[in-house]
DNA sequence: CTATGCATGTCGATA
DNA sequence: TATCGACGTGCATAG
């Protein structure tokens, strides 16, 4: 990796830095004192403080503050980014985006750290479970829903929307299922009646609506009581078993080959 | 600010740094060579490549790589971390969440920065107009909405939910109204119906339900039509007017004060 | 390009 | 503590 690093930069030679590692995609880090101002969709205002602040490679920009996962303030990366030293103000960054239109200002009154580089990242990042994952092993394996269902359409449009599963069961009833990857609430159950509405001033016909989820809120199974709806509960973890299995899994986790590594690992 | 830094360290003697700077609570921030593997909700694996590790005061953990807005992968604040050199290894930092029950490992080959310090963060964030504020204008300004119309609640209690803002009209009848800061979906517009529903079983009066958004879509705009539902623009800017208003606006924003300021700024 | 729905969403408020 | 809904949500995908 080429990079450098300052110590307690002066803020004129820091905003000629900045640029040209702007300008070269670069990523920039700094770390000190600043103020932050935002006006878009909505208004803030960060009042001065210690925090790190990133300009990524494609002008994607993140303050953060020294506890908490979001950041303070952001702009992602369809930003432009201009940088100006003013002379008894500081160090000013702008950051616009197109649309929505929205406007970031820092504003820096000392930076402790200045770390400008250019990190090569060409390692693959692989997901594997999110919903659509799941839902192709429901699919493949329709009877991990109930016994005796054949998967007549995906995605299939229903009205205004696209019910997840469409299916036939085995007393010839069509079926409409709603997929949730984690708890469902009673706005999946909604969506779901909305699809089963929608079918049955289409189709003439009612058909059954199951929500499938490894979890359902109390309000979720009231509505879907209320509303004659069904549910499906389903074990993430066996569906990992299929993604498995689907994926050849010829590897080890990384985390697996820890723990085999140290056993001792205390947890 | 308290901090260190070190570039190149031994990957033993980082790990021992680390350790100790969690326990006292600093912000580490790694710059190096890692991968990183996740299960929890779902399950994922990044391939080696250089990125920048943050681990907060409170325990927040980002992977962020050098291009988009969001990190690779994260742990939230409630997070236990535990830092660990294993000989021709690398440096392992495991984070683990309780619930939902999480664990992140990442593993470095090679650290180019460790930056480890205490950030002095006091500054107020101050948000001007999110969704309460908005709620806030309208209802010291229902004329806003519509003329003669007289607010009754806010956050009223309706069936499972609260609807925004519960008032009457001029000719006496009573009106539903959800508010959206940002585009109106045919989410927005359900919710409604929802609460029109639900009143309507409760009190025997079919309430006007009408939909408040800066913009719709035309999904919204098409269910709004067949449930029967009224919907009403607002002009975002004008409600800022009234917000600077309410805030006596003594100051200036720091972007305006640049605008002034800098007037050849270029944009 | 816009509309739609997922997300390891996160976060805060509330019952 | 769990649930619910907002978010400057961001983001990918489909039409």
């Amino acid at each position: 990796m080429n990079y450098s690093i300052l110590e307690s930069p002066n803020l004129n030679e820091a905003a000629e830095l900045i640029k040209s590692a702007i300008t070269s995609k670069n990523v920039v880090l700094l770390i000190g004192e600043c103020r932050v101002d935002y006006e878009g969709r909505a208004s803030s205002r960060l009042e001065p403080g210690e925090r790190i602040v990133v300009i990524k490679q494609d002008g994607a920009l993140l303050v953060h503050r020294p506890i908490g996962y979001s950041p303070a303030n952001w702009q992602p990366s369809t930003t432009m980014i201009e940088v100006t030293y003013k002379e008894g103000f500081g160090l000013v960054i702008h950051a616009v985006r197109d649309r929505p239109r929205e406007y970031l200002t820092i504003v820096f009154t000392k930076i402790h750290i200045l770390f400008i580089g250019k990190l090569l990242d060409p390692g693959n990042f692989t997901m594997y479970i999110d919903e659509k994952e799941l839902r192709d092993v429901l699919v493949s394996n329709p009877s991990l829903i109930e016994e005796g269902l054949k998967v007549l359409a995906v995605e299939k449009p229903i009205g205004e929307g696209y019910v997840d599963i469409y299916a036939i069961d085995k007393n010839n009833r069509h079926v409409l299922i709603e997929l949730k990857r984690v708890t469902a609430t009673r706005e999946a159950v909604l969506q779901l009646y909305k699809y089963v509405e929608s079918y049955k001033s289409q189709h003439g016909e009612t058909p059954r609506g199951i929500l499938v989820a490894p979890a359902f809120s109390p309000s979720a199974l009231e509505s879907l009581l209320n509303l004659g709806l069904e549910y499906k509960y389903i074990d993430i973890r066996k569906i990992w078993e299929f993604v498995k299995k689907r994926n050849q899994s010829k590897r080890t986790t990384l985390i697996e080959f820890i723990k085999g590594y140290d056993n001792a690992q205390p947890r």
